[in-house]
Order: C-alpha cells, then structure tokens, then sequence
RNA sequence: GGCGGCGUAGCUCAGUGGCAGAGCAAACGGUUCAUACCCGUUGUGUCGGUGGUUCGAAUCCACCCGCCGCUACCA
C-alpha cells in the first residue's frame, strides 16, 4: 500500500490492438479496466497519463489490405476510427492514442533499432524455419497439421533459410531473472510469474527482429530491404508515445506504473520488452498484469471463432447503457483470473446490483426526503450518528487498497458493503415510524446519513462508473462537480450540505425483466413468445412450462447449436439396421460430412440424393451400429411419421440456422 | 512428456490444521419509504476419489480421476 501515494504519478497502457478486424468485450474489458485505473487515480490527484493505440503492421494487414484491394492505410483507418468510435462509447479516458504508423513512432523505432545495432545487441543473421508460400510465414513443428502441412493451406511446407537480424535475447535472460526475482510485484498475477521465470530458466534464444518477406512496416534504418518485425515495432509504442529517449512526456512519466495485458501476450510483455529496455538501459515497468480471459460457455472469446460467438460491445451498450457494460466488466471478473460472460450474467449484475440495491437505495432515499422533509436534504445535528459514516471509512480504505493492487473487482464489492448496510439501516431505523411518531431530530439523522451514504458510493463508484455517479448528485440535488472535487475532499463525511432540494427522476437503472429477455430472444425473435406464462402466471413465474414441453433454455444455450443447411450427396442402407440410412452430405465450402440418420423406414436412399435437410453440425460424432456419424439431420416426427425438415426455398449448403 | 494450477452449496467463488462460508438463485417470514424492492431466517454440501500423518484434515503427505495454463518468433 502507499507505493503510488509517494509516487503521486500513475502510467497505465494498455495493449495495443491489432485493426484487422473489429474488437470484441475481451478487448474491451482490458480497456475498461485500465481506464478505472486511470480515472481513480485521476480522482486521487495523481499525475496520470493513460494510453492506448493501434499496431498497424504487419503481414496479416498488408495481405487483408491487398484482399480488400486497398492501400494498408485506406483499409486501416476506418477500422482505427472505429475502435476511437466504440471507446468513445464507452467513456475511455485516454491521454493519448498512439497509432504505429505514425511518424512520430516510426521515428524512435528506428532510433531504438539503430542504438542496440551499434552497440551489438541487435547482429545479422540467418532466420531459418518451416515456411509455407502462400502463407507467406513460419511455422513450428507442432503448428503443423499431418505430415508436416501448412494448417491453412494443406500443402508442404517448405524449409527456408532467410537473412534476419536478431536480437541478442539470450544475454538478458539472467539479467532479467534477477529482476523478476527481486521484485515480486514485477509480473502479476503470480501464477504469470511463475509461468514467466520458468519459461526464462529454459535458457532464451535471440530474436528475430526483422523480417524481408514483407514491406508493411518500418524499414530497418541502415538496410532498408529489412523491416522491423513486431516486437521492436509494437512493444515500443509504451515508449515513443512519450517522446522516447528525450521527451518531456516521456522525462514525467517513464517507466509506466502498469502494462495491464491479455495473458496470450505474457512473455511478450515481460520478456521481450523488458529485455529491449535493459539493452536500452531504461528502467523496467513497475507491473506488468496478465489478466484473465473472458470467456464464453467456456470457450475463448477471439476474432477467430464463428460470428454468432462475438459480442459486441457497442450492441450491449445501446441494449444496457454504458455504465451496465463496465460494471458488468469489472465486477464479474476476478481480476487475473478467467471470467464467463453471458447476457443472462450481465442482466443479473444489473438487477441485483445495480437496480435492486445502488439504485433502489437512491430512489427510496429521495422519496422519503420528499415525502417526510418537505424534499430538502435534513439537518443531522440533533441526534447521534448512525455508523454509516464509519462503514463508509472502512469501504473507502479498502477501496484504496485493491485498488492499489489492481482487484477492481474486489474494490467495486466492496462499495456495495456501504450500499448494503445504508440499505440494511433505513430498515432497522424506519424512517416513516420515526415520522409518524414525530421523532424529527432522528429522523434527520437518518436520512441524512443514509443520503450522504449514496454520495459516498457515487465518489467511490466514479473509477468504474461514468454517469451514474453523476446522475446520483443530480439527484440529491447536490450540483458539485464530483470529479473536480476529487476523492479525498469528495470523500469527506458531511460535505452534503444540509437543505439541498432533492430532484428525484427517473431510477437510475431499470430492472430487466430476465423471463421476457430470454423467452422471447429480444427483439428479432417472435417466435413463441405470446404464450409465455410472464406476469399472467403471478407467483407461478419461475415454474416449468406446460406439461409436456422441455423446460425452457435461454436464447444463448439455443445458440450453442451449430444448425447448417446441407444437400444430400449419397444415400444407402446400413447393413444389418432396418431403420438406419448412411448419407453423405454437404455444406458447401464448410466440407462434407458423414451422417447416420434413423429414417430408412420413411425415405428411399434414392429419393434423398439432392434435397436439402438440417444438421446439427457441432453434435459430438457417434458411431451408429459400428459407422460414424458426424451430425444429426432434423426431422419432425408425427405419430408414426418422420419427415425431414427442410428450408423453404433451396439455400446455399452451409448457410447457418438459427 | 515436463513444469504449474484447479476441482468446496443449484451458479460464481472465498476459506490452506481446530464446530463448513459469502454473493446470486430458491423457500419461508417481516416491512411498506422504495424499481414485485428492502430486511431477516432457512437450507441441501460424501469440501473430486482412495489411502496416510495428526487428538483433530477442505486445509499436510502419497496415489488416482477430471479440467485448465505454460512449454518462444501468431497482434
């Protein structure tokens, strides 16, 4: 504790993100919680600078660019701008946004390439590996698919030797180690740690930091037929963004207080980077985190997964507001750990915290303040304080310390033990008694504490929140601008001046009804929506369906289901099974597959081959009387009858359903 | 394969030698200021399994089962 308390100045970045595609909640969430970060220390008074950016090089941009038959950057900027737009819906506080195409960064990497050339950490040599051509890359053996193919492409690889310069990684490894040892804190959480020194103890080889395969990047200085590959190139963007070696950015704020990361990027972060900066002769970050994935029913969320796996962030905000979205974020997660996001958790987050206890604390208080003071914040004077305002230094103090060890999560719970116990006091001390037994000297007392415990939770909730907080002091009628004010004058008890005219609006966060939400599928989906229990049902809302039906499954447990339109290509009996036909089907571009369906007594093979049925293409394969079967095609069953289902119209094989 | 981690209430997890915990969900009760809210009470737990150390094990040890991470040139 303390450790930025005597430094008074904060550094935070987050990765830079690669515009390729378009960023999804785990991007997000990173950015999230580096900003929290950044505004609480803000909020303390503390120099701060906070920054984020783009990493715009490479091949996987050069090739997408020439795809699109674009110029790199005509294809980069819009998809720049719209990560600006989505963190500018999210309320992202940063100082800076550094994008690697910049001169202003090209320019310093160059610097820092020629420094460690001239002074031997960076030499010529020969890069040799596994190259496929039309990937246009390297791969390891253990990348390889069967019989040494390219995973891509299927073809051979071939073995390629290529002139590189590298970086002499191998001479900071001990160097490195004695750091990472002699300060604990350096990589976080510890499992990273761990992770990280083993990985070190294994013995580091130099580095490729060159590449001549291709052109988007920046050229070697002094060879420009080379350019610089992505580790000298992107992980110094912490640096040139301040203006290394001289700036006066780079004077106030190097080195950064916390490089918060995914944890796929570890090693780059507290490798690679660190050794640069030793060659360089710079101090080394103070921390550098490796939080969690978010993930989904288990699954990793990233770009390369299907498109129905991909939340977008900028759909869940326009759906919850944005202040839904963060708190979702950093409340879910323990930070370092690995956290599961789904609506339905989200939608809970919200009605229990965020409407059931933030909100509904808000909303009661001022409606007794009107109803039982005339609407003017009471004077407290004439009755002995209530505890609120020790449990409300106690949640504070401990809102600092998880903050300075970066557990937002644990420092955003903490502020709901204030909103519990101010929730838990208006009942012991029931206000409407005190009123009705003209107690007006407690009930002042009261409300007032109770009012100004909401005051508190809105100081201590503006890291992570960007407009609630706000919307709280509306409501009190209170007009400060808390943010100016700060978090230690902010966080004075009393400073809610007695006689404010309360103005009540609107609760500060509906409740959403979960039932609606995923019976109906929000929105788009119809369905069978009209006969859903709901309010009609009374007490009776959380039970089972009518009798007969499969209880209900939520809209994202549906969409677990991979369904694929597919044509059938072969059909034959399976020996020795009266009822089992063998089809081979296909998906068009997505492959064929091989399916056992139970529907001989109701089709002839022969009349199959061409028409179109569904599959259930993610169903684990299961071998059917000894022959595999990879899916299960839908079939209705009446009565007796079984009869294939099938699209409407003939739709391209593959095409998804949903 | 090697190294590391995890497996505790329906769900998410805390607890690392001394009577099994929190939040959410559930049931019941209270209350009416309030967004069917808030407050209180209640639970079911073979603490992954087996064996051991110990007066005492979720906690320490061994083995087993299951899951996960790392094991370098992919942003």
């Amino acid at each position: 504790m303390g450790r930025f308390l005597s430094r008074q100045r904060f550094y935070v970045t987050t990765p830079i993100y690669y515009p390729n595609d378009k960023l999804h909640i785990g991007h997000t969430y990173t950015t999230v919680a580096a900003d929290s970060l950044a505004r609480y220390h803000r909020l303390r008074g503390h120099d701060t600078w906070f920054l984020t950016g783009t990493d715009e090089h490479g091949l996987n941009l050069q090739r997408a660019a020439a795809q699109a038959g674009k110029e790199p950057l005509e294809y980069i900027d819009p998809i720049v701008e719209w990560i600006q737009h989505l963190w500018k819906r999210l309320h992202i506080s940063y100082d800076d946004f550094i994008r690697t195409t910049e001169e202003r960064h090209k320019r310093r990497v160059q610097q820092i390439f020629q420094k460690l050339y001239d002074q031997g950490d960076i030499y010529k040599g020969t890069y040799r590996g596994l190259y496929c051509v039309r990937c246009e890359a390297y791969y390891s053996e253990d990348e390889l698919a069967e019989g040494n193919l390219c995973p891509i492409h299927q073809r051979p690889v071939e073995w390629l030797e290529e002139e590189s310069y590298f970086f002499r990684l191998s001479k900071y490894g001990e160097p490195l180690l004695a750091h990472i040892e002699a300060n604990p804190d350096f990589v976080r959480p510890e499992s990273r740690r761990n992770e990280v020194i083993s990985f070190i103890r294994q013995g580091l080889e130099d580095l490729s930091v060159s590449r001549t395969s291709f052109s988007w990047g920046i050229p070697v200085p002094f060879d420009p037929k080379h350019v610089i590959y992505v580790w000298v190139d992107a992980l110094a963007n912490y640096a040139t963004a301040l203006g290394y070696p001289d700036g006066d950015l780079y004077r106030r704020f190097w080195p950064a207080d916390l490089h918060l990361i995914g944890k796929d990027i570890l090693r780059f972060h507290a490798i690679i980077w660190p050794a640069i900066l030793l060659a360089l002769g710079e101090p080394l970050p103070r921390c550098v985190y490796g939080h969690g994935w978010l993930l989904i029913d288990g699954g990793k969320i990233g770009k390369s997964r299907a498109g129905s796996q991909v939340i977008d962030p900028l759909t869940l905000i326009d759906r919850y507001g944005v202040d839904v979205v963060r708190y979702f974020l950093v409340r879910e997660v323990p930070f370092g750990a690995d956290g599961t996001y789904s609506e339905e958790s989200l939608v809970r987050r919200l009605n229990s915290d965020l409407a059931n206890d933030l909100g509904n604390l808000v909303w009661r208080t001022t409606a007794m303040i009107e109803r039982f003071c005339g609407g003017l914040i009471p004077d407290p004077s004439g009755a002995p304080a209530t505890d609120l305002a020790q449990v409300a230094a106690e949640v504070r103090r401990r809102v600092e310390q998880h903050m300075d060890r970066f557990e937002l999560n644990l420092a955003v719970a903490a502020v709901w033990d204030l909103i519990g116990r101010a929730n838990k006091l208006v009942d012991e001390a029931a206000p409407w008694e005190l009123n009705r037994r003209g107690e007006h000297a407690r009930l002042g007392r009261v409300l007032y504490d109770v009012a100004e415990a909401a005051r508190f939770a809105a100081v201590l909730l503006a890291p992570f929140l960007v407009e609630t907080p706000e919307r709280i002091y509306d409501q009190l009628g209170y007009d400060e601008d808390l943010r100016a004010v700060g978090w230690d004058a902010g966080l004075t008890w009393g400073r809610l001046p007695v006689g404010t005219r309360v103005r009540r609006g609107e609760p500060l966060f509906p409740r959403v009804d979960v039932e609606s939400l995923f019976a109906g599928g929000d929105g788009a989906g119809e369905g069978s929506a009209g006969g859903q229990g709901g309010s009609a049902g009374g007490e009776a809302s959380g039970q089972e369906p009518a009798a007969g039906a499969a209880p209900e499954i939520t809209i994202e447990e549906f969409a677990r289901l991979d369904l694929r339109v597919v044509r059938i290509l072969e059909a034959e009996p399976v020996p020795g099974a009266d009822r089992l036909l063998k089809l081979k089907v296909s998906l068009g571009s997505g492959g064929e597959r091989q399916v056992v369906a139970g529907i001989a007594r109701h089709y002839q093979p022969e009349d199959l081959v061409g028409r179109q049925a569904v599959l259930v293409a993610n169903l684990k394969p299961a071998r059917i009387r000894g022959v595999e079967s990879q899916g299960m095609l839908l079939a209705a069953a009446d009565d007796g009858r079984v009869v294939l289902v099938a699209p409407e119209q003939a739709v391209n094989p593959g095409s998804k359903v949903r």
